[in-house]
Order: structure tokens, then C-alpha cells, then sequence
DNA sequence: CGTGGACTAGACAACGTTGTCAACTCTGGG
DNA sequence: CCCAGAGTTGACAACGTTGTCTAGTCCACG
């Protein structure tokens, strides 16, 4: 079945080489340039020698060499994505979104997951610039981002989400987590609870050391005290996460419900309290599917992955169209959506 | 912070316009190949001289143009990755493992979403070509990729994965689909099941196809009839499933349990198993994360996406490295993962 | 019959890099 | 003092495409 690809009457051409517009050309008895007109459709060519060489580049197989095309032109249509990590439940929607955005441009998308690593995300995003990548959409890992100076001044179109760039101005779409765990909070006060935990990332990721300012932010607005021994940022790993919990939990005074900073704490806190004989109240941050059908249904306070992976990208292609001034600050809301676990009253 | 990028004393580079190895030999006062040899790491370069390249190097902010490098090397170092959609979760592992089994080859992933559209599927797979991508995986939309002979002729790895590839050869990574579901409805079976149903996907699909075919089989092994009532392949869309699924548990002789023939069935039919008074086993294709909080808490036949997409990365860099040989046919094994709504009896 | 313009076509340089090759400068041994 | 060979270095072509520019052909019009 391979043999029908490249006709043995290939001119210039050896098996495993691609052909060129110059064999093309020589295949339809024209010349170079005139190929080059008809692959992009532009006008001037004659209707005969047009079919000529249409048939010439089916007979070959031919296909145009968009390297050769992108270092003649400079621009690559494409555009890179960095991000924590690609199948992540909260980042896929966000990539797909940037990738329909590129696409009604145009353009191809190509990713690269940080794994949470400064270095890992240098690395990546100055290899995408050296492929020339016309702008990047960039979640942050690192917390200083002055290396993309010189790529950002040589027009690489530069968009950061989730989180801000470090040392650098640039656009930015951000999500409202401050207001939006202090609304999760104070839905928690709201129903009465009075000793309220939080359990978030690692305080060094700009989301959850705002969603921790939110937690402090609803717990002062109500004038409650804050224990220190409730607030527990750390890393995700259910085991950090159970062994948190389990100590607020636990003790004299333990707290009636708990905040959780993101998807994963959440999922790992639904594990625990579903094993737990006292019902704890739950609000997450980060809305997952199938939080409707646990018991009971978990609340959070949903963000819109989808939607900042959408205006990210239309910000990076209005700056590709020319869009000047100063950066770009985007805020995406929150929507609390009460399901069952954050309104649970305190047990004691 | 924009002023320091591009310093004043750059010679031959505009504002905007990226410096070049000729730029950077200029400043260094060293010939072109030079500051080739430099970036590249290639030996018999004096020292003396490489610290005055690299020092232009810096100062001028250069970086190499890898858009220029791979059309004088003819390799990309990048490899195209297609599916139906980046952000079903079930596909983001595979995805993952794709793109890290290509950072392990130093090459970067590029992907897009056909959105189970052959044409779309097409478009991209051949943009991709031009692009010059070095291999490509495709989880198939179309059921005819001869277009894509050409290409694999020319020397684009390609590997299929999840379903095989429409009247060509080429390397393939499935699942066992048919032995998967056959063990998943024999599981039913064995807990005393015999009107069973079966709600899957578009039966032009190849892994819904098997999985129906699995269904048959473990029927038929068990000397079960099977009531065409009960068979419902169709599009994935909750309307359909719910309409399809309410169809066989309604009637004289309602079915005892189901097989869903795909996570979205499975998720949908958990929604309306759990709002029906009466208890129906259900035994799913594909696992999911929380099923196991559920109540029942969900079985299901699990694949390893991840595995599948390292296997066909694997697979891919292989045959770049060299490897020759008729087409593989790789087949991933399912895991039947017993947790409680599979273990139910019948009701009657 | 000459002329101007529209249409068609191709020669050539350029994009920024790497491979090839020749030339130059040393060094040490004969 | 000469020469072989190692160590450096840069000129030049090539990769496959597109932009510019020139030139030829044909027809309508004066």
C-alpha cells in the first residue's frame, strides 16, 4: 500500500525525500515561482498552467515545507501553551479553550506541562521562543520571569493566567480568588460555623496565598478569631493534606468545616470526612465533576477554566493584530454553588 | 523594563527585530561559524574566543532561530499529537504521557483536537506534516487515512492509538476492548444478571464496535439471549443515554443492569440510576476518578490511557531511532475494577 | 500598424542556520 | 631551518520557500 505514494517517475526525488517546489516545477514545466503561486492561491496564473501543475504536485505528492515558508516569512502561526500540567482537571478546559482560540486564527497550538518546576518552565518557554512561536500563553511555575525580556521585546506576544508574572508587567487574566474563598468562607459563617479550617497549596503559588488572604479576609469580616492551628497550606499530597485535617479534626476544640484551597485538597478532604463518623461542612475551591453526585454534594466556589483560557488567548492574538497600550489586567468571577456540604450547620 | 532588552550598542539589529548569528559575529568580531560552533557546542573554538561570543551572545539577547535550524537539518525534534479532545479525561493522561515520553527525546509536542471530525482530523494531521513534525500519533476521527501515505512515505513516523487506522498499515497501540467488555458483562453475569443492556457509543466507532461485540460474546458464553431492546448504541449526549437507558428499565421485563460503553455513558447513567427507586447494577467502560465515592461506588472495566500513550510514544521514537519491520499491533490489557454497583444482584 | 496596458511567467535574492572545505597559525620534531 | 600535523577560523553553498523585479505575450485601441 506504500507503494502507490511516490510515482516512479518522480523527477528529482528519492524515496524517503520530500519533494520540492523546484521538482515540481520541473515535473509541470514551470518555473519555481509560479508553483509557489498556485500552492497559495495567489492570482496571475494561467488556468492550463495552473491544472499543469496542480497535477504535478498530486503525481508527487507534494506538500509544502512550512519551515522554509516560516523563516521567509517570520511568522510561525502558531502559539505555545505552558502549564502545570496538561491532564490536570482544571487546566485541560483552559488548554482546549486556547486551542480553539488559535485555531479560529489559524494557528497551531503547542504545549508543554512545567510540572511546577521555574526551571522546567524556563526551559520550555525559551525553546518555544526559539521555534519562534508568535506568542505564548504562560501559567506560571516561576516566580521571576525577566528572562522573557528579550523574547517579549523581539514581539513574542506574551499572556500570563492563573497567576501573575514575576519582576515583569505583562497581560494577565486572573481569576478572583481572594473575593471568591472570601465568599466561600462567609457562605461557611453564614451557616453558623464559627471555627472554620483552611487547607491550601504551598503559599509560595500567588492562588493560594490569596485564597488564604480570602479565608482571613471572611473570617475578620465576621469577626472571628483564627487559630493558626486550622490554617494549613502545604503541599497537595493527600497524605500532607489528611494528616492537616486530621489534626484540626481532632483536639478540644476541633473545627465544624473546612475550606479547601483547590480540586485536589477537595477530593482528598471528601475522602477523609466521608470515613469520618462526625459531619464536617466542606466548600472547595474549584468546581469538579461529579460533585453533585457525592454525599452529600460538595459546594464550591467554581471558577472558569474555559473562560480564562478563552479571553487569554483572544488577549495574546488582539496584541499578534497590533492591540498596543499598557498590559492587560483581566479578572475572571467566581460563582458559589451550594450543593449539600457547605450547608451543613456545626455539629457541636 | 522593557529598555534593557535590546542594548544600545546592538549593531544591524532594529527594535523589534531579533538579532542573528551574523549580528552576534559582528559584535564579537568573529566570523559566522563561529558563533555557530559556539551555540551549538562544538569543539575547536579557543576560549578566548568563545567568551567574546558568548558575551555578544548575552548582550545582544540572541537566541537561535530553530525555525532556520531545521530547515538546513531537516529533523524538528517535535512531534504531533491528535485526538478527539485534549481536555476529555480520559485522553489528558494519554496526552501527558505522550508529551513526556517526548521531553525524554528532547522533543516537544504539538496537538490538536479533531473533535471526532475526519475532515478536521485531516486538516490537522497534514498542517502537522507541513510543519514537518518528526512522527505523529493520531487517536483516529477518520476511517481512511490513506492521505496520509504520502507523509509516512516521506518518512513521518506515525502511530495510531486507541483505534486503528482506515485502509492503511501502521503501528497501533488498542485496548482490549472486546475482552475488556466481555469480562465486564461476564462480571454481571456471575452475579446473577441475565437481561442485561448495553449503552454505548456510535457504533461506527472502533472501540465502541468491540465493546459491543464484547457484550455479545460474554451473552452468548453464558447461553443468554439477548433482546435487541437492550442494545443501545448511539451518540454519547446525556438526552440519548437517558432516553435509550429509561427505554430498557421501563417495560415488562426491565433490564437488571447495564453495561455503559464509556465514561460520559457511565456518569450519565449514574445521574439516573441514583434517582430511580429501584436498585440496577451497573458495570462501566473506562474508570473515572471519584467512582469509587459514589453510591454505589462505580465498577468498571479500567484502560490505562497513560500506558497507551507512553507505549505509542515509545513506539514512535523507535521507529525514528531506526527500528524497521512490519507494523506493531500493541494491545493494552483492562483491569476490572470490582466496587460495589457491579456486585449488586438482581432485583426481581 | 504602433502603443499601452493587462496578464502571465520566471530569474534572482533573501530568510538564518549548518556542513564542507580551504586556509591560516602554531608547535615540536627532524 | 623546514615541515607535518594539530588546532582555529571563516568563506561559501545549501536547505525550501516567498518577495521583487523584469520580460515576454496578447489584445484593444487609436
Amino acid at each position: 500500500m506504500v507503494d502507490t505514494a511516490p510515482p516512479a517517475d518522480a523527477v528529482g526525488t528519492r524515496y524517503g525525500a520530500r519533494p520540492t517546489m523546484k521538482d515540481v516545477a520541473a515535473h509541470a514545466g514551470v518555473g519555481l515561482k509560479t508553483v509557489s503561486r498556485v500552492v497559495n492561491g495567489e492570482a496571475g496564473v494561467a488556468q492550463d498552467t495552473e491544472r499543469r501543475v496542480r497535477e504535478a504536485i498530486a503525481a508527487l505528492g507534494f506538500r509544502r515545507n512550512d519551515s522554509a515558508r516560516v523563516l521567509r516569512k517570520g511568522r510561525t502561526s502558531s502559539i505555545g501553551l505552558i502549564l502545570e500540567d496538561l491532564a490536570d482537571p482544571f487546566y485541560a478546559p483552559l488548554s482546549r479553550a486556547v486551542e480553539d482560540v488559535a485555531r479560529a486564527h489559524g494557528a497551531l497550538l503547542v504545549n508543554g506541562s512545567s510540572t511546577e518546576d521555574p526551571e522546567r518552565e524556563q526551559e520550555l518557554a525559551l525553546a518555544l521562543c526559539a521555534r519562534r512561536v508568535d506568542g505564548l500563553v504562560i501559567v506560571p511555575a516561576s516566580r521571576d520571569h525577566r528572562y522573557l525580556e528579550p523574547e517579549i521585546s523581539a514581539g513574542v506576544a506574551t499572556v500570563f493566567v492563573d497567576r501573575p508574572p514575576g519582576r515583569i508587567a505583562a497581560d494577565l487574566v486572573l481569576s478572583e480568588n481572594r473575593e471568591g474563598a472570601r465568599a466561600g468562607v462567609a457562605h461557611l459563617v453564614a451557616h453558623g460555623h464559627r471555627r472554620i479550617g483552611f487547607v491550601g497549596d504551598r503559599p509560595h503559588i500567588h492562588t493560594a496565598e490569596e485564597r488564604l488572604a480570602g479565608y482571613r479576609a471572611a473570617m475578620s469580616d465576621a469577626g472571628l478569631p483564627v487559630d493558626e492551628a486550622w490554617v494549613a497550606p502545604g503541599a497537595t499530597d493527600p497524605e500532607r493534606v489528611r494528616r492537616d485535617a486530621g489534626r484540626m479534626l481532632g483536639g478540644a476544640e476541633p473545627v465544624t468545616a473546612i475550606f479547601a484551597g483547590n480540586n485536589r485538597v477537595t477530593v482528598t478532604l471528601v475522602r477523609l470526612l466521608a470515613a469520618a463518623e462526625r459531619r464536617t461542612a466542606l466548600v472547595g475551591f474549584d468546581d469538579f465533576e461529579l460533585a453533585d453526585l457525592l454525599s452529600p454534594p460538595v459546594t464550591v466556589v467554581a471558577q472558569d477554566p474555559s473562560a480564562m483560557g478563552r479571553r487569554a488567548a483572544e488577549l495574546l492574538f488582539a496584541r499578534l493584530a497590533g492591540a498596543g497600550g499598557p498590559p492587560h489586567r483581566l479578572s475572571q468571577p467566581t460563582r458559589l454553588v451550594p450543593r449539600g456540604s457547605g450547608e451543613l450547620p456545626p455539629d457541636s
